[in-house]
DNA sequence: CGGTCCCGCCACGAG
DNA sequence: CTCGTGGCGGGACCG
């Protein structure tokens, strides 16, 4: 394998005007949505989506494992989901929910009785700065019928830690709540294994914020929650849920911002609907630069030079519009771009 | 400077 | 062994 030498090694160039806000799990996810999220649609293929987003496939993991955990998706098979779409959100809650108070009332030990209605009461003023346990315990119930909590091998010790596991359970903190608004770390300590030693907790609770930053950002985009600003620091989160409720929906109340769900996405999709497949079987993205035919056998060789220069080029004259759904719009065909440049670059697409 | 969080190495389990 | 997954945390980015 020598592919490692001078594949991309070039000059230390400048990769100026890299947006790393495009990159964000945020903004992937809000194309991956809007991939998807159209009727027809059913199946959804890892490594189709990870072409046709222009990002490697362990991002893709990311956003499909929230997304799952939410209901929006459901693992098919190996490399395969099946696309269920927000109408699934509302049930996927519902299960969560009573997941989550069957945990906290199923405790081993009937003199377990932590109401998990936090009564903020009313009193005004002063608050403990240790008045964390108003959300109860609600630790991850295990699949283990017993309390033989003796199943540590490092085989589930893995799973526990699961980005899923760990979005089901932030939105068991709002579902078993009444405060629909949480911060940051508030969410982060109680979504610690709370047991002892805080001395390698530190580290632990380090990573586990990160994933937290992971899970907030696509649970946003999905207008399932929001991202706010409450004290000076310490950003916070507020459940949106399921706006409409699983009744006719309609009508999208919450006059919420960032409403995209127009017909502008409609419309881009339906080009993304159709896309040339060439003989080779390489599906290529939803559309092709002008004047130039799909690619033969050879292509491969240079090319690779000039991807950074277009990236760049797209990048610095990128539009800003003022209306989300454009603006939506335009990141979906950029990337679009990017992506059938790069793989043209590249040339590859056959090891 | 500290909050965010992207990137991708590499462990793990299945085939 | 290869391959699909996805934990995990270094360190780049941003305000």
């Amino acid at each position: 394998m020598s592919s490692s030498p001078s594949r991309f090694l070039d000059s230390g160039s400048k990769h100026h005007s890299y947006c790393r806000k495009q990159k964000s799990l945020g903004v992937l996810c809000s194309n991956f949505v809007s991939l998807y999220d159209r009727d027809g649609v059913e199946l959804v293929g890892l490594d189709y989506a990870a072409r046709q987003l222009g990002v490697e496939r362990r991002r893709i993991y990311d956003i499909v494992n929230v997304m799952e955990s939410v209901g929006v998706l459901a693992r098919k098979a190996k490399n395969k989901y099946s696309w269920i779409g927000f109408s699934g959100i509302p049930k996927a809650l519902k299960e969560l929910k009573e997941e989550a108070l069957r945990a906290i009332s199923g405790s081993d030990g009937p003199c377990e009785k932590e109401v998990l209605e936090d009564e903020d009461d009313d009193s005004e003023g002063q608050n403990h700065d240790d008045g964390d346990e108003k959300f109860s315990k609600l630790d991850n119930a295990s699949s283990s019928g017993n309390h033989i909590c003796k199943a540590r091998s490092a085989t589930d010790n893995r799973k526990e830690k699961s980005l899923g596991l760990l979005t089901r359970n932030f939105v068991k903190l709002f579902l078993t709540s009444d405060v629909d608004t949480i911060s940051l770390d508030e969410a982060a300590r109680l979504l610690l294994g709370d047991i002892s030693d805080l001395s390698n907790m530190r580290s632990y609770n380090a990573a586990k914020v990160r994933r937290l930053y992971d899970i907030a950002n696509v649970l946003s985009s999905m207008s399932l929650i929001e991202k706010i600003q409450v004290e000076a620091r310490k950003p916070a989160f507020r459940w949106l849920g399921t706006e409409g409720k699983p009744k006719t929906d309609t009508v999208s109340k919450k006059p919420g911002k960032a409403q995209m769900r127009s017909d502008d996405l409609k419309e881009c999709n339906l080009t993304a609907q159709k896309q040339l497949i060439t003989k080779s079987g390489y599906v290529f993205g939803p559309f092709c630069p002008a004047g130039m035919t799909k690619m033969d056998g050879d292509v491969e060789g240079k090319g690779e030079r000039s991807t950074q220069d277009w990236e760049s080029l797209a990048c610095s004259l990128r539009p800003q519009y003022h209306n989300q759904a454009l603006n939506e719009l335009f990141t979906h065909y950029m990337e679009a771009w990017k992506s059938w440049y790069s793989e043209l670059a590249q040339g590859s697409y056959n090891l």
